[in-house]
DNA sequence: TCTGGGGTCCTAGGACCC
DNA sequence: TCTGGGGTCCTAGGACCC
């Protein structure tokens, strides 16, 4: 079969986070909503009537504020354990429409056709509303012969969402040169704010000036990239579909504090709680890290930052809990007043087939390790957990508005009385 | 006064080696 | 005093994405 008879689609949820929160509130269903960043510091996503008020992506709270209560617009601090959860079910529903699904992000999802005999248009329709009937969520679809093009028709399906009931395609070599001749450069997928100031420079204005140009002119200019981005754009597929998640190669977590901290022992905590996470994440992938990093960001935007490195690849957080107060002995300063914390890994190796060195003396405890995943698996987050994370939390981020995880808690079932 | 978090990939430049 | 060239590896920083 010839990749000529692949066709991608990216079906992606209509302001993803504000459709989660409207899901076990009914009430919310006409009324203007926005969703708010962790700790409660910006927007970061809203519904059109927001958007339609000038509100970006991006604005920080104390300055919407009362724009929100004008409006009586609802605010909700962000909830990831819910969204992560109808994320879920919602890749589950496009497993329905075909068994090639690669999950992009929270919100969105490419799928892939191969040899397609149908209508393809028709089931996108259907794809569309059958998302909605089972889950109550909008979606677009756009349709193309890359991921690129794929992202285009979706620009297009979102900007037009009545004219087209939400699914465009671009597979047509006519349909595909209107839409890349009235699309600006900066809204293709990989070129951002930078790249399209670069862009402009050299009078490449929209989709169709890049598509027509040299990619190897435009290869040397900028980067390997923008050479796969033109040839995507002229229909010949370069970014790869991966049906599985990706092993990360690094993994990071990281807070901004609720208030600021000056406390050395707060720090600390809040270290070893973002060091757990991190060596969590790096199990569930089966993997092993051979170095941590720590940094600290202050109120003068300066980041102190220490990389300390195991003396073998490892997924114990015991061992990873010992480097992480060495590198904060090295950076700390008492007269700092310290905004953020976060902790990342680094050197990701597949734990499977590592072979370990006879001679090392640092113990390794995969039973431990097991033991205390199962646990907290079984009875929540942190039901067990080492003591230096300790216990209350100082540094914890403001979510002043968060709604139930009515999915993924017991506790926050929904109640009928 | 208050501006998020988690990733990827690419490039340039320095260190080091032969 | 004169002091090459090519390769690799690592890291920091930048750009991008959602």
């Amino acid at each position: 079969m010839s990749s000529n008879d692949v066709t991608y689609a990216l079906c992606d949820v209509n302001s993803f986070y504000v459709a989660c929160e409207r899901l076990f509130r009914p009430d919310l269903k006409d009324k203007p909503v926005i969703v708010l960043s962790n700790n409660d510091g910006c927007a970061i996503a809203m519904c059109d009537f927001s958007k339609s008020l000038g509100i970006k992506i991006g604005t920080p709270y104390f300055q919407i504020k009362s724009l929100l209560k004008r409006h009586n617009i609802e605010w909700f601090s962000s909830n990831y354990g819910l969204y992560g959860d109808i994320s879920q079910r919602f890749n589950w529903v496009l497993q329905q429409f075909t068994d090639k699904v690669a999950p992009y992000s929270v919100d969105e999802s490419f799928l892939m056709f191969q040899g397609f005999s149908g209508d393809l248009t028709e089931h996108c329709q259907n794809l569309k509303q059958t998302v909605n009937q089972w889950l109550s969520l909008p979606i677009c679809v756009g349709l193309g012969p890359t991921k690129t093009l794929a992202k285009v028709a979706n620009y297009y399906a979102k900007k037009h969402k009545q004219s087209t009931n939400g699914v465009v395609d671009l597979r047509s070599q006519k349909n595909r040169q209107w839409a890349l001749e009235h699309l600006a450069v900066e809204n293709i997928w990989g070129v951002g704010r930078r790249l399209s100031q670069k862009l402009k420079l050299q009078r490449i204005d929209t989709a169709w000036d890049l598509h027509n140009c040299d990619y190897k002119t435009l290869q040397r200019m900028f980067s390997v990239n923008m050479e796969r981005t033109i040839l995507e754009l002229r229909g010949q597929p370069c970014f790869e579909f991966h049906q599985h998640p990706q092993a990360k190669q690094s993994i990071l977590n990281s807070r901004s504090f609720g208030n600021p901290i000056t406390n050395k022992a707060d720090l600390k905590e809040a270290l070893a709680y973002h060091a757990t996470r991190c060596c969590e994440k790096l199990r569930k992938q089966s993997s092993l890290a051979n170095s941590i990093q720590l940094f600290l960001r202050t109120r003068h935007s300066d980041h102190p930052q220490a990389t300390l490195s195991l003396t073998e690849p490892s997924d114990d957080t015991s061992l990873f809990l010992q480097a992480i107060e060495q590198g904060l002995n090295r950076i700390y300063r008492p007269d700092q007043v310290y905004k953020k914390a976060g902790v990342m890994l680094l050197g990701i190796e597949p734990s499977k087939g590592y072979q370990a060195d006879i001679f090392n003396q640092t113990r390794q405890r995969p039973e431990l390790m097991e033991s205390l995943d199962t646990i907290n698996a079984k009875f929540g987050k942190d039901a067990i957990k080492f003591g230096s994370l300790g216990f209350d939390k100082r540094w914890a981020m403001r979510a002043n508005a968060r709604s139930p995880h009515y999915t993924s808690r017991w506790n926050d079932i929904i109640r009928l009385k």
